[in-house]
DNA sequence: AATGAATGAGACTTCATTCAT
DNA sequence: GATGAATGAAGTCTCATTCAT
C-alpha cells in the first residue's frame, strides 16, 4: 500500500510476479509451511532483495487476499448495476465467483484457506472486505425475493448457502472433474435457484438473459479456465 | 521375559482428553501456528509427558481426523441400512453431518481445514477414509435417482454439491447464527432436494418420514448442540 | 559393586543378563545412540525396574568394560605364571585376546569403542585397568627379549604394536572373514614374532609348545567362536 | 529470472575452518556427545549461521570423513604409480598413512572412531570410499608377493593386518610417545615386512629406495608433525 | 536494487532419571 | 521387585527478519 517513492518502472511488475509466485507456493504447501526461502528460490531473488518488495510475510499474505477480494467486489458491484432481473445478475455473480476460482486457483486457495493467519488490523481489514462482498450477495438475493423470483424468509441464510456451495469448490477444483467456471455456475444456480423457490420452467429464460447480458455489455470477468489435474 | 507393556487404566482417558484439548487449540489458532508447548500448557503436562500420549504432532493431527471421519462413516453406514426411502436416509446423513459439525466443532474444523498438513502414508490414509464417506453419499444419491426422487445426470457432481454446502459450514459455524444442526439440515436439504428435482410438495412427507425413523430406531448421532459465538 | 543387601537369588543372574543385552545394543548402535528405553524393550522391563539393577547408564557402561578387562587381566596373569618360554606364553595371551574378541564380540566392541564416554573417577579406573593389562603384555615382551627370542630396543613400542594389531580386529570381526581366534592368533604372532626378531624356523617349535601347554594345563579361556556375518 | 545463487569468496574458507574446528571437538568429546551448540561456541557463530555452512550435523561428519579419505586415496594412487619396487611403495603408503594420522589427528580420530554414526546413503558412500583405499593397499601387497618380496598366501588378511597396525595408532597418538609418522612407519614396516617374508637384510635397501623416491619426486604428503600430549 | 551472512527465538523431539503406587 | 507416568534439560533444526556491503 504505502510504498516508498522512487521505484523504477519494473518495480510493480516484479512485485506482482512475486505475489503470484508466492501464492502458488502457499496454495500447494500452505502458508505456514512455506518459508520465505522457498519464495526466494521460486522467484530467483536473494533474501535481502525480497524485502525490497514485501514488508513481511504476513503483508505478502494480505496482498494475496486483496488481490482476490478487491477485484471481486468491484466486479460484483458492476454486475449489480447492470440492467435486467436480479436472478440473472445473481447468476452472473455466481459465474464471476467460479470463473475467478478457476482462473486464479492459487490466489483463491490462499484466500479461502489461510484467512486465519492474519492478525490484528490486517485481520479486521480482511473481515471488512469479505463482509462487503457478502453484503452485495445478500442484497442481490433480497432483490430476487422482492421481484418474486425467490421465496425465502431468511436472506442471510440463503447468502450463506450460496457462498457455501460456491466457495467450497476451491477444496477440490484442482483434483476433480474437468469442469469450467461457467458450467459449474449454471449447475450450481440451477439447484440453488429452484431450491430458493424459482420455478424450474423459468431457468431457461434466466440463462437466456444471462447470455444476452454477457453479449451486450462489457462485463469484466476472468477468462474461462479449465480445471487441471494435479500430480 | 517380555511381560505385557500395557498402560494404566487412566491412560486412554487422558489421551482422549489431550486429543480434544489439542483440537480446540488447533481449531482456533491453526495446526501449524499452535506449538506443542501450547498444548502442554493447555493440558497441564510437561513436554516429555505429552509424548507418553502422542507419537508426534502429526500423529496427533491424524488422531483428530480419525475421531471425525471414523464415527461419521460408521454412523452413515448404519443410516444407509435403515428401511425407508433414499431421500429420507440422505436427509438423515445430512443431519448426521451437521449435528457432528455443531457438536464437535473443534474436531471438525481441524478435520476440514488442516487436511493438507498430513504427509506420506498418513495423507493417503486420510484420502482413503474421506473417499469411503464420499462413496456412501454418492451411492445414496444414486438410490434417490433410482427411486425417481431426483432427476440428475451426474451423481458425482451432485455429491460434491451436497458436501460443498454442508462442509463449508465449519467456516462460520462458530461466529454466525444461532442455528442447530437439525434446523440447518432441513433447510439445506429443502434447497438441495428440490434443486435436484424433488417436487416441493413432497418435502413435508420426507420430513415426516425422517421424524418417524428418528423415533422408531436407535440412530446413533451426536446430541443436538447450539451454535456459539466466539470472542 | 556396592549393592544393597537383601536381593533375591535371581538378582545377579538378571543383572548379568541385562549387562549383556545392553552390550549387544551398544555394540550395534553405539552407546550414545542407544537409549535406556531401547534397553528396557530388549530386556522386557519397565523403566523403573531397570534402575533396580543398574545405577545409571554410565554405570552400565562401566560394568561392560569391567566384564571385559577384569577376566582378561586375571586370565593373562594366569598364563604369565605358566611354565615354558615367554614367546609361547605371549602367543597364549594373543590367543586369549582374540578368543575373547570372537567370543564376546559385543562386550569387546563396547570396551574398545566407547572408552571415551566414561567420565571422572570411572574414567580413571578404566585407564588403570587397561594399564594393568598393558603392563602384563609389556613384561612378557621384555621376557622374550631377555630370553633372546626377540631383538628389540623399545618394548613399549612393541607392546603398542602388539595391541594395535590385535585390538583393531574388533572393527571388522563382524563383517569380514570366516576366521577364528586361534587361527588369527597364529597368523598375527607369526608376523609379529618374526618381525620382532624371532627366527622363522623357530615358529613351529613355538606352536608345538603352545599346543602342549594348552593340553597340559587348565588354561581359562573363552571357547572358540567363529566370525559371523552381520546383516 | 533465476540468477546464480553463489556464495561469497570467504564462504569456503570459513567452511573449512568450521569443519576443522568441529573435528577437534568431535575428536575430544566424541561425535554424539558434542552438541552443535558446542560447535557454535567454538567457531563463534549463532545456531542459525552455522547452518549456512553445513547441511546437518551428519553432513558435517561426512565432510570430515571425506577430508580424510579423499586426499588419502588420491595420494596413495599417486604413490602406487611411482617407479620402484612394490615394497618401497608400500612403505611410502605406510608413511602417508602415519603422516596423515599425526598431521591431521583430529580428522583421523573422527574418521576412525565415528564411522558408525553415518546412516543411509552417507554410510554407503563411506564404505565405498574406504573400500577404494583398502583395494589400493591390497593390490600393492599382491605386487610385493609377485616381485617375491613377500611370501603370503592371503593378501586380504595381510591388508587387514597392515591396516590394523596402522589405523589403531589413532587411539593413542595423542597421549603416548614422542614419535613421528616417518619414524613409526619405518618401525611398523620393519616388523610387518619381515613378518610377511622379506629378508631382514633387505630392509636397509628398502629404506634407501624410499629416501631416493622421496628426494627424487614431488610426493604429495602431509608435513611431518610430532605427537603431542593431551591434557 | 541486490547480495549473502548473521541473528535469535522457537519449533519438535529425545532421553536419563525420579517417583508414587 | 516392578510399573508407568512425569520431569526438565538438552538436542537438532527452521525461519522471519536485519544488516553491511
Amino acid at each position: 500500500m504505502a510504498r516508498p517513492k522512487g521505484h523504477g518502472p519494473q518495480y510493480e511488475v516484479r512485485r506482482q510476479e512475486i505475489i503470484r509466485t508466492a501464492a502458488g507456493l502457499f496454495a500447494r504447501r500452505g502458508f505456514a509451511r512455506t518459508s520465505l526461502d522457498d519464495v526466494c528460490a521460486a522467484v530467483g531473488l536473494g533474501k535481502g532483495a525480497l524485502y525490497h518488495y514485501i514488508g513481511s510475510k504476513e503483508e505478502l499474505l494480505l496482498e494475496i487476499q486483496a488481490a482476490v477480494v478487491r477485484p471481486l467486489t468491484l466486479r460484483a458491484l458492476a454486475i449489480t448495476a447492470l440492467p435486467g432481473s436480479a436472478v440473472a445478475r445473481l447468476r452472473l455473480v455466481s459465474e464471476l465467483l467460479l470463473r475467478t476460482i478457476f482462473a486464479e486457483r492459487d490466489l483463491v486457495v490462499v484466500y479461502e484457506h489461510d484467512q486465519g493467519q492474519l492478525t490484528g488490523a490486517r485481520r479486521e481489514r480482511f473481515v471488512t472486505d469479505r463482509g462487503d462482498f457478502e453484503a452485495i450477495v445478500t442484497a442481490l438475493i433480497a432483490e430476487c425475493v422482492a421481484e418474486r423470483s425467490f421465496t425465502l424468509d431468511d436472506t442471510r441464510l440463503a447468502m450463506l448457502e450460496f457462498l457455501n456451495l460456491h466457495n467450497h469448490t476451491y477444496q477440490w477444483v484442482d483434483s476433480r472433474g474437468p469442469w469450467t467456471g461457467p458450467f459449474l455456475s449454471e449447475r450450481y444456480c440451477a439447484v440453488l435457484f429452484v431450491g430458493f423457490g424459482l420455478e424450474r420452467s423459468r431457468l431457461a429464460a434466466v440463462e437466456e438473459e444471462v447470455t444476452t447480458l454477457l453479449a451486450g455489455h462489457e462485463i469484466d470477468m476472468p477468462e474461462v479456465a479449465h480445471g487441471r489435474t494435479l500430480v
